[in-house]
RNA sequence: GCGGUUGUGGCGAAGUGGUUAACGCAUCGGAUUGUGAUUCCGACAUUCGAGGGUUCAAUUCCCUUCAGUCGCCCCA
């Protein structure tokens, strides 16, 4: 019996981690444009750091959350999500007195929800997100949308839309939830289970489900921007203004709810229309969390923030057919026979490589002809066979796998005028 | 948690109630001995996810189970 991945995870091998590392790349590149540092927090957190901040209700927190108790009794759960972790660590570590603000962190790592899997979901997947501390400055919301959508538009993607809303403050939602309550209550039969299950607990997503799209109280339920209040309202109009003078185009859905407690006014996700992507669209998701850092014991900081599956960028990626293409190339394969050959192959591969070269040999004693030809699977500009001739005289012939000219040469010149060899090379053939 | 679908060698994939389970790719060996991508020849699954049942006989039929995959819910 063979032991598999754990359900939900997968290995990525070689072919695969070279995208990643493109991404992560862009990722970092970008965020240092815009001035957003690095955090790393741990993998895992006292459990009640999200019970409280994402929320009690929450499906994360209901259903989803890798929950453990360590040998010291203590309830530890990997992280769900990113937003948490930072806000801990931004009060526990004081950085609201830190002299420049806002505080803006960017992080990227592994996160762990249990869920059945399906095309763009897994048990274990890689967030990078964002999160600007500190600012109310509605110019900080349009910020941190645009930096999401730089990522996706250097990484190649096209079909990509923006979509914000705003849930308004405190108060703003407290009225809206009431107002829905009261809407859906006399005909809470006609919904099914889990409408009238979300009735009390979040009335705010029986206007996103699907199964009851077509009842008639969808269309005549109170809408959440008819209950911002003034303050609210402004705020919305003004981060709004900011993507327009930033030239981002974006949709309002006053139907937008994100799943975690803890937004307050702009809320936003970015989908994909790409084809042939599977049922699960959504890219990113992100928005406001006024009070959020109060709740965990900080100061009145106000924050913002998104988060992306680099998952699912990679897969929106593949839907519209664009690729990577970092080849990774070898300069020289050095061929054995023999011994005392195989003696200087080996100090010769290793002289290859402190010059900057890279060089690859063989490990399993196969003849000249399976070397050459894993030469060539390896895709080397250059092959190199040292026999008994060679050693002697101290001179290889270098070939070049493109054309098959080769070239008399000492091990010395190979080194000190590869570059030149390889540039003259390529250009023969061109 | 619920539902669809799939499970044959390293990979892809055909197939049948019954003597040796196609084929393609990859791999290995050979085609005058020290030079690759082509071509030719040869090798490569006591075995068809696992367990049980029906049958004279099962990879093919039935049941259970496990796993992959997709969808619902929800999300990144």
């Amino acid at each position: 019996m063979s032991i598999n991945v754990p359900r939900g995870t997968k290995d990525l091998l070689p072919g695969e981690t070279e995208k990643w590392q493109a991404v992560e790349e862009l990722i970092r590149d970008t965020c240092r444009l815009f001035q957003y540092k690095e955090i790393r927090t741990p993998i895992f957190e006292h459990t009640e750091l999200f019970t409280r901040s994402v929320g009690d209700t929450t499906d994360i927190v209901q259903k989803e959350m890798y929950t453990f108790t360590d040998r010291g009794d203590r309830s530890l759960t990997l992280r769900p999500e990113g937003t948490a972790s930072v806000v801990r660590s931004f009060v526990e570590n004081k950085l609201f007195g830190l002299p420049n603000q806002p505080v803006k962190l960017y992080y990227m790592g592994p996160m762990f929800r249990y869920e059945r899997q399906q095309a763009g979901r897994y048990r274990q997947f890689v967030q990078f997100g964002i999160e600007a501390i500190g600012s109310k400055d509605p110019a900080i919301d349009a910020e941190v949308m645009a930096l999401a959508m730089n990522v996706y538009k250097k990484a190649g993607l096209k079909k990509v839309k923006l979509v914000i809303n705003s849930l308004g403050d405190t108060e703003s939602r407290q009225a809206h939830r009431d107002a829905l309550i009261a809407h859906f209550a006399p005909h809470i039969e006609e919904f099914c289970s889990d409408c009238q299950n979300r009735l009390e607990k979040n009335p705010l997503r029986i206007l996103d489900c699907k199964v009851d799209r077509e009842n008639p109280l969808m269309g005549t339920a109170p809408k959440l921007p008819d209950y911002l209040n003034e303050e609210s309202a402004a705020y919305f109009e003004k981060v709004k203004h900011y993507l327009e003078i930033l030239a981002i185009k974006y949709e309002v859905d006053p139907n937008l709810v994100r799943g975690l407690d803890y937004y307050n006014h702009t809320a936003f996700e970015i989908m994909s229309e790409g084809e042939g992507f599977g049922a699960i669209t959504t890219l990113a998701g992100g928005g406001r969390y006024n009070g959020l850092v109060e709740d965990l014991g900080g100061p009145d900081a106000p924050g913002i923030g998104f988060a992306m599956s680099i998952e699912r960028l990679l897969l929106a990626l593949e839907a519209e057919g664009q690729t990577f293409t970092n080849i990774d190339s070898l300069d020289v394969y050095v061929v054995a026979m023999g011994e005392a050959a195989k003696d200087k192959a080996v100090s010769f591969v290793s002289q290859l490589r402190q010059n900057n070269i890279t060089a690859e040999m063989d490990y399993l004693d196969r003849k000249v002809k399976a070397q050459m030809k894993s030469a060539d699977r390896l895709n080397a500009k250059f092959s190199v066979v040292i026999g008994d001739n060679e050693l002697e005289t101290g001179k290889v012939s270098l070939k070049y796998l493109a054309n098959g000219s080769q070239q008399e040469l000492t091990f010395e010149e190979i080194v000190e005028q590869y570059k030149e060899i390889a540039t003259r090379a390529m250009e023969e053939l061109a």
